[in-house]
RNA sequence: GCGGGCGUGGUGAAAUUGGUAAACACAGCGGACUUAAAAUCCGCCGGCCGUUUAGGCCUUGCCGGUUCAAGUCCGGCCGUCCGCACCA
């Protein structure tokens, strides 16, 4: 029996005093493999973290093997809440939280044998590291990209300050599901939205999976549009709007306002009280009433102030309605019912008109079929079909075919010339005008102009149109756009716009700038002073790092960080040596903000490249060598938080020329979530597993006996289903759980965590070992069948390595352990092999075996074994016999057969195919797959 | 509501990208070894019909289409998960 816990011991004290994963720069090609540093809480990791490192490893001691120069690091993002909470606790300070939690980290971690380069080991809140992190903030500050402004921020009174819109979720906060409320305060802001359009663009450049690249595309959210002005009636001031269609500017027919909107503030002086308490509620109603407010009926006041429609000069009403949103393009909005679902909406609910200026492609069609009723009715007797249906598949067909386009007479000449009866599923269009036109009757001209003034002008909507189509009752003097398609129209509408002066062409982006700054302790101070005025100065670079002050962290309770005026932050009540200090001559008072926990992992992937450096934040060549990252691994909840915030930040970087590439991370691979059973009575408190008991199919808790509901969830620590490593590795051992962990199922599924599996990959170790032991014979060679399939796995292992498929490498090795467990002897080549292909999967036992194999050294130092295509080749191969598609046989013929030989054999193992009356009317023959006879 | 993904045995999952569906493993069942249990080894293991055998039919959420051939491609439903959400 393959003795795992003598091999763990000594082997993790071989790499550990041999450094064998140190990373140097060096001549040979580089490779970065990185996982997301964790945050070292007090509660451990769980088997659910491990997924992503041991699958980040597996790849970094392969690429060792094939002779890249790996760097695959290991730190901290030691910067946070929960830490500062624990100290408070446990009466101590967070410093020595931190390092505590660390060491019992990394413990874990090096337990599991995960590759890392423990020399470059970097923590966020080391002053070492941090000082660079306050470097970078300096930049931003010269640069005019970090600045301090009094605004609405998202105000979590649970954990005592503000967040990041990317923090906040259904108005509550991400991380423990606190409420946040709205709230104005003066606060630090990062201009990320100068970078939007490159790091929407930039997208391109990278390989990440499209949902992360969607996500981030619609946080940006870049939407192309106009911004226009309305004149107010009988005052020169205006109001203006953001409309991505000003094509659609015939139809607007009121102006509606946010109830934020700066031009409200003197109306509300004379306005009724029920306006007046309208906009004032709206204005103070919390992120979770806004949200629930948005599916419940329109509301909103006539402010009886009136604008000028710019083109028609006609005078229309403005209204105010917390439908729009103060925050985003310029607060109002031209109110188009016809063609936008919320206006359309609102205009129901207060009664106002909804003239239609856009009609969908099918009035084209329909215009058209008009102009052409003698071609269709040669195509409808063609097909005897019904003209109705003619028509609807025609119209069907040209929507399906290019509904974003307009439809040109050829498309749909070609399209009436492709039908076939029964081609296109027509039902719907069919069924609409087959009633409209009255069957296989050929409609005259009024039937169809009557069609479709009913369609589209004789009625009310009965919803918006909000797609492209061709614009009608769209004329006036200056501005004609009658029956342009909706780009043509966009374009003339925006050319006007700027000629007249009331308007011009837009970008506008979902994304605001970032929140910068956090009313805690446990954070990176910022390098700025306040004068007496308040105003900000940046410190000297010689005054970095601004190190934390030490304090009496049982301060920091809840009652003491709120006071009448607002929150306090924790480093106000820092000593005045610390808090006021004296620069050429003059007293300022310390920023007592500190920086929200993303700000360390923005660049912490550079500072690994170079993680000593004192006079600098990164050595350029190091930088050089170094990155990008080639494959970044973590989970996907970071989408637009940190992998948003990172881009953000070394493009900036990018730019001052501190690094090299515009991209920080190459590859990007999100592992899933694990889950597993939890147990949780009817109050909601959880049990462990060991504390539940099953019978007749339903839980109850052991001590008392209450019932239980079992269910599948997230392992969390929190819900008592966290499984912890260290219990695996002691009875199973660090390799089979490495092995259980990729084999369980594709790395981005995450999958259900299931303790007996650990049986198969540990029986899969110990199998192997005994083979080892008992079959050996150092003489023989490795030939036959046997170097065919070792060979063949060779190849799929490297593949499933190359495209991170590692479920499905564990089971090539099981296969081979299968057949060789057949043999009843096995050559030392055969060992060879399977010891160096296993080192990436299960590292000490992959040692241990290439010992006992008689190998002087460490296997990390072999090289990766490379396949021999000709030994993968067989000489005889599996042909089905098929007859119309159904499978009758399978023969077995040689590789290179003609077809007339494959026939023959097919022949004598399917009687029916020598049957009299048999003819095959056609034989597909895929040489090595497949011989069908189609009859 | 919008966007994206997913749906295969009792379970986790494979399937050379259109060519033998269910590899590999877990659980289960039967057997060997053992005083016994564990461990280990051997066999069976999608469904229906067939007493065993031989064999046959059906089967990748549902309905339809393309193809000699569909888990895979196309259209439409249903279910489920994730993200965004009054973004003009």
């Amino acid at each position: 029996m393959y003795d795992f816990r003598h091999a763990e011991d000594k082997w993790q004290r071989f790499w550990a005093e041999n450094k064998s994963y140190k990373a140097t720069r060096s001549g040979k090609p580089k490779f970065y493999v990185l996982d997301m540093f964790p945050y070292p809480s007090g509660k451990g990791l769980h088997v659910g973290h491990l997924k992503g490192y041991v699958a980040s490893d597996v790849v970094a001691r392969y690429k060792r093997a094939c002779g890249f120069e790996v760097l695959h690091p290991m730190g901290w993002d030691s910067f946070g809440l929960p830490t500062e909470r624990q100290a408070q606790r446990e009466n101590t300070s967070p410093q020595d939280v931190t390092k505590r939690n660390i060491a019992a980290f990394r413990e874990q971690l090096e337990a599991v044998a995960l590759s890392y380069d423990w020399d470059r080991e970097i923590a966020t809140s080391d002053p070492k590291y941090y000082r660079w992190t306050q470097w970078i903030f300096s930049r931003l500050f010269e640069k005019g990209l970090a600045y301090t402004e009094e605004v609405t921020v998202n105000w979590c009174p649970a954990m005592g300050t503000v967040l990041a819109n990317e923090e906040v979720v259904d108005g509550k906060y991400v991380e423990t599901g606190d409420p946040v409320e709205r709230r104005k305060m003066k606060q630090w802001m990062l201009r990320i939205t100068a970078y939007a359009d490159r790091l929407l663009d930039d997208l391109e450049l990278v390989d990440w999976p499209k949902p992360i690249k969607r996500m981030q595309e619609n946080w940006i959210g870049r939407s192309e549009g106009a911004k226009i002005k309305f004149q107010l009636v009988n005052d020169d001031r205006h109001v203006e709007v953001f409309s991505t269609r000003p094509d659609t500017i015939f139809g607007a027919t009121y102006l509606v306002l946010a109830p934020e909107h700066e031009l409200l503030d003197e109306v509300l002086q004379t306005a009724g009280l029920d306006l007046t308490e309208y906009v004032e509620t709206a204005r103070n109603r919390s992120e979770l009433d806004r949200i629930a407010g948005a599916s419940e009926e329109k509301t909103g006041f006539d402010t009886s102030l009136k604008a000028v429609h710019p083109v028609t000069k006609e005078e229309i009403p403005i209204w105010v309605s917390d439908y729009v949103l103060g925050g985003y393009g310029t607060g109002a909005v031209m109110a188009v019912p016809a063609h936008d679902e919320r206006d359309f909406e609102f205009a129901r609910t207060f009664d106002l008109p909804i003239p239609t200026v856009v009609v969908p492609a099918r009035l084209f069609v329909l215009d058209w079929a008009s102009k052409h009723i003698q071609l269709l009715q040669e195509r409808s007797e063609a097909l005897s079909i019904p003209f109705g249906s003619v028509l609807g598949t025609l119209i069907k067909a040209a929507e399906a075919h290019d509904g974003d386009k307009p439809l040109t007479q050829t498309a749909l000449e070609n399209i009436l010339k492709d039908l076939k009866p029964g081609k296109h599923d027509s039902r719907l269009a069919v069924e609409a005008l087959g009633n409209a036109i009255n069957g296989a009757e050929a409609p005259s001209d009024e039937v169809f102009k009557a069609t479709l003034a009913r369609d589209w002008f004789g009625q009310q909507p009965s919803e918006a149109f909000t797609g492209k189509g061709y614009t009608v009752n769209s004329s006036h003097d200056t501005l004609q756009l009658n029956g342009m398609w909706t780009d043509d129209a966009i374009r003339s509408t925006a050319e006007w716009l700027t000629d007249a002066a009331c308007g011009a062409t837009h970008t506008n982006y979902k994304i605001r700038d970032w929140l910068f700054s956090r009313q805690r302790f446990w954070g990176e101070p910022f390098p700025i002073v306040l004068d007496d005025e308040n105003e900000p100065h940046l410190l000297d670079d010689s005054a970095l790092p601004v190190s934390l002050p030490d304090m009496d962290y049982t301060e920091f309770s809840d009652e003491n960080m709120q006071n009448a005026d607002g929150p306090v932050t924790p480093l106000g009540f820092a000593d005045d040596d610390w808090l006021r200090p004296e620069i050429n001559g003059r007293t300022f008072t310390r920023e007592t903000n500190t920086m929200p926990q993303w700000a360390g992992s923005c660049w912490y992937f550079l500072r690994f490249c170079d993680p000593g450096n004192s006079s600098d934040l990164c050595n350029k060549d190091e930088e050089a060598y170094w990155m990008p990252v080639d494959l970044y691994v973590g989970g996907a909840e970071h989408a637009t938080l940190h992998l948003l915030y990172a881009r953000f930040w070394h493009k900036f970087l990018y730019d001052l020329g501190v690094v090299t590439s515009p991209e920080p991370f190459k590859k990007l691979f999100n592992q899933g979530m694990v889950h597993s059973t939890s147990y949780r009575d009817a109050s909601g408190k959880y049990y462990y597993p060991d504390e539940v008991t099953k019978s007749d199919n339903s839980w109850s808790v052991i001590a008392t006996g209450d019932p239980v509901s079992a269910q599948v969830e997230k392992m969390s620590k929190s819900k008592c289903n966290g499984v912890p490593p260290e219990d695996v590795i002691s009875e199973y051992g660090s390799d089979a759980l490495r092995l259980y962990e990729l084999f369980m199922g594709p790395i981005e599924d995450g999958g259900l965590w299931d303790g007996n599996g650990l049986k198969g990959t540990k029986r899969f170790l110990d199998r192997l070992w005994t083979l080892a032991q008992n079959k050996r014979v150092p003489t023989l060679p490795l030939d036959g069948d046997l170097a065919r399939h070792t060979h063949l796995t060779i190849q799929s292992v490297t593949e499933d390595i190359e495209s991170f498929n590692l479920n499905t490498a564990v089971s090539a090795f099981m296969k081979l352990l299968n057949d060789a467990g057949k043999e009843s002897e096995l050559p030392d080549e055969f060992f060879h092999i399977f010891a160096r292909l296993l080192q990436p999967f299960a590292p000490h036992f992959a040692e241990e075996l290439w010992q006992t194999l008689g190998k002087e050294g460490s296997i990390l130092n072999a090289p990766w074994p490379e396949h021999d295509p000709s030994l993968c080749e067989e000489d005889e191969v599996d042909v089905v016999v098929q007859v119309n598609g159904k499978k009758r046989a399978i023969i077995r013929i040689a590789a290179t057969a003609s077809q007339d030989v494959a026939e023959t054999g097919a022949r004598t193992e399917v009687p029916m195919l020598n049957e009299s009356g048999f003819t095959a009317r056609r034989v597909i023959y895929v040489p090595g797959k497949i011989l069908n006879f189609v009859v």
